[in-house]
DNA sequence: ATAGGGTTAG
C-alpha cells in the first residue's frame, strides 16, 4: 500500500472501498498523485470496478486526472469490457490536452481493441502525428487479438520503415499471438526466423508465444521441439506445453510432462496447469490421477477457482463417477455456477443416459436465472436423443430461437437430425436438413448416416455418405458406418466398395483400444493383444466366459458388427480382454469401468450384458459417444443396435 | 504495449 495520502479523501469516501485508501495525514505530494497511487494499488489487486468508482469520487472532489491516471482507468475498462465508460474517459483525455501522452495513447488503443472495436483503436492510432513503439505495439496486438492479421502485418511493416521507432520483443508477442490457424503456419515460421535474426528468440516470453503458436497451428511435435530447446523454462512454458497436449488430445503426454514438471525445483503448478491435467484425465478416464489433482486443488487453496471446479465436474462425469461430479457441482457457490458449470453436469447425466435428470437440471438452470448459450443446447439436445426423449428435444430446439433468441447452427441441426433419426423419423430428419438456413456440415449428414445404420436404410445411407464424404473425406468413422450398413443388409459388394475407397485414399481404421485403471495404472488392450503379462489367464477366463454365455444365449443376429472385424482383420476384441482383466483382478462386488476409444461393437455389447448376468457385477463401459451401464443382463442404453 | 485456461453432438 502506498504511503502517500490526501486530506480530502474523507471517511465518506472510504466507506465505499474495500481496500483501505491512503492514510490521512501530512502529505507533501501533489494531491492527484495520492489518488493515482491508490488507483494503481486497486488495479494491482484486480479491483477494476472499484478503481472506476474511485475515479468518480475523485472527479466529484474536484481533482483533475493527469497522465498517470488514465492508463490505469483505461485498463480497467478494457478488462471489464466497458467500452462506453472507456469512450467517456477518451473524451476526458481529449479535454485535458490536444495530444495524449504516449502511455495514455497506447492505453486508449488497447482499450478499444480489447472491447472488440479495432476501428476505433485505429482512429486513435491515426490521430497521433508521431507514434512511438508502445502505440505501434498496442495497435499490432489489437489487430492480432481481433483476428485481423493482415492489418497487424501492415502496421509491423510500417513500423520497420519508420527509423524513429524500434521493434522490441513486445512487438513480436503481439504479432505471434495473432497466428492461431494451421494455414498461418508459414507466416508463423517466417516470423520465428525473423525473431531469431533480431535476437528476440532468447526472450522467454517470446519463446513461449512461439510455442503456443505452434500448438494452435496443430504442430504439437514442433512445439515440443521448441520446448526442449528452451534452457530455462518458467511456469508459462510448462503450462503452454501441457495445455497444448491437452487441447490436441495427447492426454498421456500431458500426464508424462506433468510428472516431469513436478520434479523441477522452483516450479509449482498453478490453476492453469491443473486445468490441463484434469482435462486430460477426463479424456483418458483416469480418475485416479484426477483425484490426486483434486487433492492438490485443496492443498493449494484453488478451491474458489470456478474454471477448476467445472473441469473437476467434467472429469468425474467422464470417468464414470457421476455421484462425485454431482457433489462437486452441488458444493459450488451458487454465484459461481456459470453456464459452463451447468453444461458440465448436464452433459455428465447426458452421457450416462440419464436424460430425465439432464432435462430437469436444464430447466432448473433457466429458473435460476442463468442464460443458456449455444453450447448447453448442444449438450441438452444430445442428452435427449440418447435417452429417447424425442418430443422434449424437439421442444428445446424450438425454444432455442423463440424463447432465447439463439440461432441454431449446424451443431444443433446435427443433434436435431440425431434426435429424429434415432426415433426412426428419417424422412423428417431429411426435411430438416433441406430446410436449413446454414450450410449443413459433416456432422449433420453424419448424424443422418448414423440413424440409417440403426434403422437399416441403405438408400438414404448412401445419400448421406455421399454428402458427408465430400465434407470430411478423411473421417474414417463414416466409412466404417457405411460398411456396417452394408453388412447388416448382407451387401458384400458394398462392403468391398468401401474397403477399396479406403484403400485408395490410404485410410486405415484406427485400432480399437480398451483400457482400465487398476491400482493407479492404466492397462491397455488392443484387439487380439497377447502382450499383457496376464495374457494367458485372460484368455483362459474369456474361454470360460464364452462357454457360459453360449449356454444361455443363442445368437440370433450373427451377422451384425462383423464388418468391423473384416476391416481390421482383428482377433478377440479389446473390450473383452479388458473385461476379463477386470474380473481377474478385482474383488467381487466392485464395479469394473472400461474405456474404449471407438464404439463398443455389437457382439461385445451382447457379450458384456450376458456376463453381467452370470457374474453379478456391474460393468461400466465408456465408448466414443457415451456410457453403458451393464447390470444383471441389462444395459442402460435404450437404442443399441 | 505482454506468452498459458473451463463446457460441445456424430
Amino acid at each position: 500500500m502506498s504511503n502517500t495520502c490526501h486530506e480530502s479523501m474523507t471517511d465518506e469516501h472510504r466507506r465505499h472501498f474495500t481496500v483501505t485508501p491512503p492514510n490521512l495525514g501530512e502529505s507533501k505530494h501533489n494531491p492527484t498523485t495520492a489518488w493515482n497511487c491508490y488507483l494503481r494499488e486497486l488495479s494491482k489487486q484486480k479491483k477494476y470496478q472499484e478503481a472506476l468508482t474511485v475515479y468518480r469520487h475523485m472527479l466529484r472532489s474536484s481533482f483533475f486526472p493527469n497522465t498517470f491516471t488514465f492508463p490505469v482507468l483505461l485498463k480497467s475498462c478494457a478488462l471489464l469490457s466497458l467500452p462506453l465508460t472507456g469512450s467517456q474517459l477518451h473524451a476526458h483525455v481529449i479535454r485535458t490536452g490536444s495530444q495524449p501522452d504516449p502511455y495514455t495513447h497506447s492505453s486508449l488503443i488497447s482499450m478499444y481493441s480489447k472491447s472488440s472495436l479495432p476501428h476505433f483503436a485505429r482512429k486513435v492510432f491515426d490521430e497521433q502525428s508521431l507514434n512511438l513503439t508502445i502505440s505501434y505495439n498496442a495497435m499490432i496486438s489489437g489487430y492480432s487479438s481481433n483476428s485481423i492479421f493482415p492489418e497487424a502485418v501492415n502496421i509491423f511493416r510500417e513500423m520497420r520503415r519508420e527509423m524513429r521507432v524500434s521493434v522490441n520483443s513486445v512487438t513480436m508477442l503481439g504479432l505471434v499471438s495473432g497466428i492461431t490457424l494451421p494455414n498461418h503456419l508459414n507466416i508463423g515460421a517466417c516470423l520465428h526466423a525473423c525473431a531469431f535474426t533480431l535476437g528476440f528468440d532468447s526472450d522467454l516470453s517470446v519463446a513461449n508465444s512461439f510455442l503456443t503458436m505452434y500448438v494452435k497451428c496443430g504442430e504439437v511435435e514442433y512445439a515440443r521441439q521448441l520446448f526442449d530447446e528452451i534452457p530455462v523454462k518458467d511456469l508459462i512454458t510448462w503450462n503452454a506445453m501441457i495445455s497444448g497436449y491437452a487441447q490436441n488430445g495427447h492426454a498421456r503426454r500431458v500426464l508424462e510432462i506433468y510428472n516431469e514438471m513436478k520434479k523441477v525445483n522452483g516450479v509449482k503448478p498453478d490453476p492453469v496447469t491443473l486445468l490441463g491435467v484434469l482435462c486430460s484425465c477426463a479424456n483418458l478416464g483416469a480418475q485416479g490421477i484426477g483425484r490426486e489433482v483434486e487433492r492438490k486443488i485443496e492443498q493449494f487453496g484453488f478451491h474458489s477457482n470456478s474454471f477448476l471446479m467445472n473441469a473437476l465436474i467434467n472429469m468425474y462425469a467422464r470417468c464414470g463417477n457421476l455421484v462425485r461430479a454431482r457433489e462437486v457441482f452441488d458444493c459450488m457457490d451458487e454465484k459461481k455456477k456459470s453456464v459452463v458449470s451447468w453444461t458440465a453436469i448436464i452433459g455428465g447425466y447426458g452421457i450416462h443416459g440419464e436424460g430425465e435428470i439432464a432435462v430437469e437440471l436444464f430447466d432448473e438452470m433457466v429458473r435460476s436465472g442463468v442464460r443458456p448459450d449455444r453450447t448447453v443446447f448442444v449438450t441438452v439436445l444430445s442428452a435427449c436423443s440418447h435417452a429417447g426423449l424425442t418430443e422434449k428435444g424437439l421442444e428445446y430446439f424450438d425454444e432455442m430461437e423463440r424463447k432465447f433468441g439463439l440461432q441454431p447452427g449446424p451443431e444443433h441441426y446435427s443433434c436435431l437430425v440425431d434426435l429424429l433419426g434415432r426415433a426412426g423419423r428419417l424422412k423428417e430428419a431429411m426435411n430438416q436438413i433441406e430446410s436449413m438456413k446454414v450450410k449443413p456440415d459433416g456432422a449433420v449428414w453424419g448424424a443422418l448416416l448414423g440413424a440409417c445404420k440403426i434403422h437399416r436404410n441403405v438408400e438414404l445411407a448412401e445419400v448421406a455418405f455421399q454428402h458427408v464424404i465430400e465434407l470430411e473425406p478423411t473421417n474414417i468413422g463414416y466409412y466404417v458406418l457405411l460398411s456396417n450398413v452394408y453388412s447388416d443388409a448382407k451387401n458384400l459388394d458394398g462392403i468391398l466398395r468401401v474397403r477399396v475407397m479406403m484403400r485408395d485414399r490410404k485410410l486405415r481404421k484406427d485400432p480399437g483400444i480398451s483400457y482400465l485403471e487398476y491400482k493407479g495404472k492404466m492397462h491397455l488392450f488392443y484387439s487380439g493383444d497377447t502382450n499383457h503379462p496376464q495374457s494367458k489367464e485372460i484368455y483362459r477366463m474369456l474361454g470360460e466366459l464364452e462357454n457360459l454365455v453360449k449356454e444361455i444365449h443363442q445368437p440370433d443376429h450373427k451377422c451384425q458388427g462383423r464388418s468391423e472385424e473384416q476391416l481390421t482383420g482383428a482377433g478377440v476384441h479389446s473390450e473383452k480382454l479388458a473385461i476379463a482383466f477386470g474380473l481377474l483382478n478385482t474383488r467381487s462386488g466392485t464395479d469394473i469401468t472400461v474405456m474404449k476409444n471407438l464404439r463398443v461393437c455389437v457382439d461385445c455389447h451382447v457379450f458384456i450384458k450376458l456376463v453381467s448376468k452370470i457374474v453379478d457385477r456391474q460393468f461400466i463401459v465408456r465408448d466414443a459417444t457415451r456410457f453403458h451401464h451393464f447390470r444383471n443382463g441389462v444395459c442402460s442404453c435404450k437404442d443399441y443396435w
